[in-house]
DNA sequence: CAGTGAGCGAGCTTCCGCTTGACTT
């Protein structure tokens, strides 16, 4: 029988560390936290010192339970949770809740879960930090004052079921203020000047750019007819060595941003893909906010790099984090083994772990060195000079494995740049050839919408939320409807070229798609009013600032300068009273927003969120007057940003558009795009169409094209049952009753089978459990 | 793939952080 009963926070870790310490340690894990308030309003007494009153969920008592039922028959309970706040309440909890004895309780820490680390651990065990378990308590009951009183009021003044909070309130702000820094922006034109010469015997090709752009079309096109019989001379010719380093192994957060880069992963699927190579041994822990590599995987990956790649691309490195509110706890997120370059598993598993296997070697690789040549080229019959920049790699250091990512490197891969190529061999006082010369306009760009990861990325900064919620806050508040994971499709815009040929000025306009987004966050309207709403009446909790404030409260009370019910109390009262006069005074808010008149029946016209979402209104309600017309507004259009026009152009659709077959035919936009209603059946319109040009004769058309095309699918209907037909599907022939579609089983011809075998497969079809509607449907 | 948009009232909703499943494809 085992005499020591030792406890961690996670499964995985337990077995780890079960095979470190023999026979004498029973190993288990809590499962994160055991215990949290009750959900009822009686969960905190504010009056009584915030005394707590917690539960054992549902889903923790068997845990709960067997922990119990451990920690009577072992002589020694070691609780090795985690060491930072939350770490230490769970030992605190576990303390409580199991009824353990201080007399055969020990609390040890490690940062990495090695052999020695944990036997040195074990050495040097010490009681329970209160204090740090009081500033957890502060945070918890913080959370949960500001979470269960906003929210309340959101539902009297907003709608049921809204939620605020402390981290998604502030998260929703940053999209929200984006958006409208975007719609603000005014994007301006300027030409950039580009030129191609030659050089050499061989007349290698390089790019130069002039430094300043032009505003005015007349100043760029004066300049290229200056260039025109201009001679070009290499002024001056500069070589500097540069350098570049490695950036330090991933955190959850920076794991996240560069998945979603290179590999286009959302912030949730790169967790559950960690959460896989951490349980099956592959990588360390997942949830992180250190870059720092235990002794033994440095001595690894330095062993690694001087077997792979030898002596010159080793270079030890150690990092220190940047995030404020870093804790900790774990390491770094890094391969298990160094010496494994690669896994199996499935294909993205794969790809996660060869981006953290790079990533972490590259850590302690040496720096890369270029040579950066900058050539400034003087044009005859101007003052004005134009710029080569080349740049030649002369050792590849940690470029060997791995090359980091940013944002504005995806904002600027449209952007055809020529900096950084390699230049041909150049002498100064050189003359060249002018092959190419022609001038752009390019415009200034709005800042970028934000992704998942870099949501993540701001919110670390600004030091709110943790590794573990991350990724379920980006869910949270798309779950709620603040905001919306989109593509949207972009504009055309017109740009000018200006080129010079044969000494002549040639003036084009070319035309490009710009504002195009692929799963990129938008807000909602409903996430706008929110927004607009907490801003307004509680600007002190969704302030950017505010998590950092009572973090630095949170700190005081851990280090025990400060006590936990004193700051509470200093926080609690000034917010209730808010409270109180936001539900007593405020108006209820609608984002309601007037766009002007009608000209047609000289009517106001107005936006405003209802129950089932934002509608236009024209006229108001008035008793005994005609109803004023409703539409809703469609994907893609937000009350902020409507306009009269568009607002108008809803109520022209649906529109009848005449009769077909003793039916009326209607012309709609659905979800799914502009359709023709006709006899309860739905007919796209081709794409391209303007729902509003479609006539009677047009609609005819597209209904019977529509039926010809089903008639083609068709290959064998039934007499018995109208409803039952075989039909060539996109993937092969498949079985159509009714609305249900049935596979045809493999090794059975679609010709052949019978009404009678129809419907024995569409009654087997039937039977079989529906898939839920969402993956992470209601709790009950 | 609709068009809707009044009011009343009972009963419900809601936070953040720490952990994994149990589900699909």
């Amino acid at each position: 029988m085992a005499k020591n009963l030792l406890i961690v926070e996670s499964p995985a870790k337990a077995k780890t560390i079960e095979g470190y310490l023999g026979k004498d340690f029973t190993v288990k894990s809590s499962y994160g936290h055991i215990r949290d308030l009750v959900k009822s309003e009686d969960a905190i007494d504010i009056a009584n010192g915030f005394t707590q009153k917690y539960e054992v969920p549902a889903d923790k008592k068997q845990v709960v339970n067997e922990l119990k039922k451990l920690a009577k028959e072992a002589d020694i309970i070691w609780l090795a949770s985690d060491e930072d706040r939350e770490g230490e309440a769970i030992s605190w909890h576990l303390f409580e809740t199991l009824g353990l004895k201080d007399a055969n309780t020990r609390r040890i820490v490690f940062h990495e879960i090695t052999k020695p680390a944990i036997l040195k651990a074990i050495e040097s065990p010490r009681k329970i930090d209160y204090n740090l378990v009081n500033a957890q308590q502060a945070r918890r009951v913080l959370d949960r004052l500001v979470g269960f009183e906003l929210s309340p009021v959101l539902w009297k003044k907003i709608k049921p079921s809204l939620s605020a909070g402390r981290v998604q309130s502030v998260a929703v702000r940053l999209i929200v203020e984006r958006e409208r820094e975007i719609n603000k922006f005014k994007p301006e034109a300027a030409y950039r000047v580009v030129a191609v010469f030659t050089t050499g015997k061989n007349r290698e090709v390089f790019k130069a750019e002039l430094p300043t752009r032009f505003v005015q079309q007349s100043d760029a096109e004066k300049f290229l007819n200056d260039c025109a019989d201009a001679i070009f001379n290499i002024s001056s010719l500069e070589t500097k060595p540069s350098k570049r380093a490695p950036a330090a192994p991933f955190t959850t957060s920076t794991l996240q941003q560069e998945a979603s880069r290179k590999l286009g992963f959302s912030v949730s699927r790169t967790m559950s893909l960690a959460q896989r190579l951490y349980e099956s041994g592959k990588i360390t822990y997942m949830r992180t906010d250190s870059v720092n590599l235990s002794d033994t995987a440095l001595d690894a990956a330095a062993k690694e790099i001087n077997s792979a790649f030898g002596e010159k691309y080793y270079q030890f490195r150690k990092y220190k984090t940047k995030s404020a509110g870093a804790q900790e706890a774990h390491e770094a997120i890094r391969p298990t083994y160094f010496n494994h370059h690669t896994t199996d598993g499935d294909s993205a598993e794969v790809r996660l772990y060869e981006l953290i296997w790079k990533r972490s070697i590259a850590s302690q690789m040496s720096e890369a060195l270029f040579e950066k040549t900058t050539a400034k080229i003087s044009i005859s019959t101007r003052k004005d000079e134009l710029v080569a920049n080349g740049e030649v790699l002369r050792f590849d250091g940690f470029l060997k494995v791995y090359l980091e990512s940013s944002d504005e490197e995806e904002e600027n891969k449209n952007d055809h740049n020529s900096e950084n190529a390699i230049l041909p061999p150049l002498t100064k006082g050189q003359q060249l050839n002018l092959r190419d010369l022609n001038a752009t306009e390019r415009f200034t760009r709005p800042p970028a919408r934000n992704t998942e990861a870099s949501l993540v990325k701001k919110l670390e900064e600004l030091g709110i939320g943790r590794p573990s919620t991350y990724a379920p806050t980006i869910s949270t508040i798309q779950n709620r409807g603040y905001v919306v994971k989109e593509d949207r499709e972009g504009k055309t815009r017109n740009y000018h070229v200006l080129t010079l040929i044969n000494k002549k000025v040639v003036k084009e306009q070319k035309s490009e798609i710009t504002g195009a987004e692929k799963a990129k966050l938008f807000p909602t309207d409903i996430g706008v009013v929110v927004n607009d709403f907490l801003v307004q009446h509680f600007n002190g909790i969704v302030d950017y600032h505010f998590t950092a404030g009572v973090e630095k409260k949170f700190d005081e009370i851990a280090q025990g300068l400060e006590d936990w019910t004193k700051m509470l109390h200093k926080f609690y009262e000034p917010f209730h009273q808010e409270v109180e006069e936001t539900i007593k005074t405020a108006d209820k808010a609608r984002g309601e927003r007037d766009l002007g008149i009608d000209p047609k029946s000289d009517k106001k016209v107005s936006v405003r969120i209802g129950r089932y979402g934002p509608f236009v209104q024209i006229g108001e309600a008035v008793e005994g007057e005609e109803k004023p017309a409703y539409a809703s507004l469609r994907a893609g259009q937000m009350i902020e940003t409507i306009t009269l026009e568009e607002a108008l152009e809803l109520f022209k659709l649906p529109k009848k558009i005449g009769v077909f077959e003793d039916k009326e035919m209607t012309v709609a936009i659905g979800k799914f795009g502009p359709y023709i209603r006709h006899n309860s059946m739905f007919y796209s319109l081709p794409k391209g169409v303007d729902p509003l040009d479609v006539d009677e004769k047009a609609g005819i058309e597209i209904i019977e094209n529509k039926r010809q095309a089903d008639a083609d699918k068709l290959i064998k209907s039934f007499k018995e049952d109208p409803e039952m037909r075989i039909e060539n599907g996109r993937w092969g022939p498949y079985i159509k009753s009714g609305k249900l579609n049935v596979k045809i089983p493999k090794g059975k011809e679609a010709a052949e089978l019978t009404y009678e075998d129809c419907k024995v497969l569409a009654d087997a079809a039937e039977k079989e459990p529906k898939k839920p509607a969402k993956k992470f449907a209601k709790k009950k």
